[in-house]
DNA sequence: ACATTTATCTCGCTC
DNA sequence: GAGCGAGGTAAATGT
């Protein structure tokens, strides 16, 4: 990664043509050749960039004259950055980064949950995440302490659809007497009051899962 | 704006929750106190950022230890990063940026055909440009020469939803006798092969634009 | 590979 | 301030 400010003016011309006028800027040119011109403010939204993949041409300029930049994209785009002076210009290796892991998304709880089945109860035990069914897969599914069959449906937040979506599913299950009786929980970081009631109304047990508890309960990685 | 280039990680909670593992990164805190957290790749996207309002919190951390920056948006949101080894830590003034200027977008192909209604036909008379409507502003309201108004609604790329806001605006016009028979156009850079079957079979007529051509025909500024 | 949907969307505008 | 639509949307997901 190269990071310069530099004083600067930058022209794009692709899907449209913008221009900047000159003012101090930083320049980021990534392993990648990306480059991304950001100001001192706004979002993490640059100024102006170009996406990989791209190649950068430096034309350094005589000495008292601006150097320029062009940076071509893969659709034949390009940025044009006209340095009229250098403040400064570092070079640092970051090496690869190991990425961001988004949690809260359903398919997580859902682990965390099949992992930590005694958030439901005492002697639960886990049949199969995903159990398939005609009308589409049942989140987790498992049987309680007194072996009967209970489907769990699990969102990040809770609302009436996903309560009426459980309700399709135990429906359904319900009428296969190998399965039958089979119970029903909602669970997700957030019930919305109205989901909520309706939940209870059809006889869905409502639980709020706390991301961060569960998270932390979550067994470690062990020797084994 | 504040330069760090530090091994650290990073947690994010807030509408969801995200963690990003150690690793060498760079960490930008521009004058709004807004922080972005970049790797050496990816695209002009921050691999975890917080937007401005926000507040920096910084704690030092003793000697051996790491410190730890908390960032807490408007919202209660927040960034933790856990700085590990600092690489280097610079700070620079930027100054305000006079800002990005935008060319080719539908705003602009709106001014260039407003300017250009010969290209609708010959005796177009331009009415006013975003004419109001209770259900959202009319691109272009003109008259024909035949006296007739013809609405056009412009598009970057014309897809089917444009035909229906379109068809929705000249439902409406067309319920008042003052302006009935509302003619429409449909204008495009580029008008997909669906949405041009629907506009045709509405009795839309469909106008493909040429924005360099528009550009260049665009009177310059002359001296009257 | 391509189409569709989502987003801590951002950004700019109108009401 | 809330709401709406565009975006060089970008990024993720399903087919």
């Amino acid at each position: 990664m190269r990071l310069v400010i530099a004083r600067c003016s930058v022209d794009y011309d692709g899907r449209l043509t913008a221009h900047l006028p000159s003012a101090l800027r930083l320049l980021i040119v990534k392993a990648d050749g990306s480059v991304l011109v950001h100001s001192d403010g706004g979002s993490y939204k640059p100024l102006n960039w170009m996406s990989p993949p791209c190649k950068l041409s430096e034309q350094p300029g005589e000495p008292g004259q601006p150097g320029t930049w062009t940076v071509t994209g893969k659709g034949g785009e390009t940025l044009t950055i006209t340095l009229e002076e250098t403040i400064s210009d570092t070079s640092v290796d970051l090496g690869v980064d190991p990425g961001l892991k988004k949690d809260g998304v359903e398919a997580h709880l859902q682990e965390l949950l099949a992992g930590q089945l005694h958030l439901l109860g005492d002697g639960y035990r886990l049949i199969r995440r995903e159990y398939p069914t005609p009308i589409g897969p049942v989140d987790i599914m498992c049987r309680d302490s007194d072996g009967e069959h209970v489907a769990v449906e699990i969102k990040r937040r809770g609302e009436i659809d996903g309560v009426e979506q459980l309700t399709r599913y135990l429906d359904l299950l319900n009428r296969d007497p190998l399965l039958a009786p089979v119970h029903g929980v909602f669970a997700a970081q957030e019930i919305r009051p109205q989901a909520r009631v309706l939940a209870t109304d059809r006889g869905i047990r409502c639980l709020t899962l706390d991301y961060h508890q569960m998270r932390g309960i979550e067994p470690e990685n062990t020797l084994f």
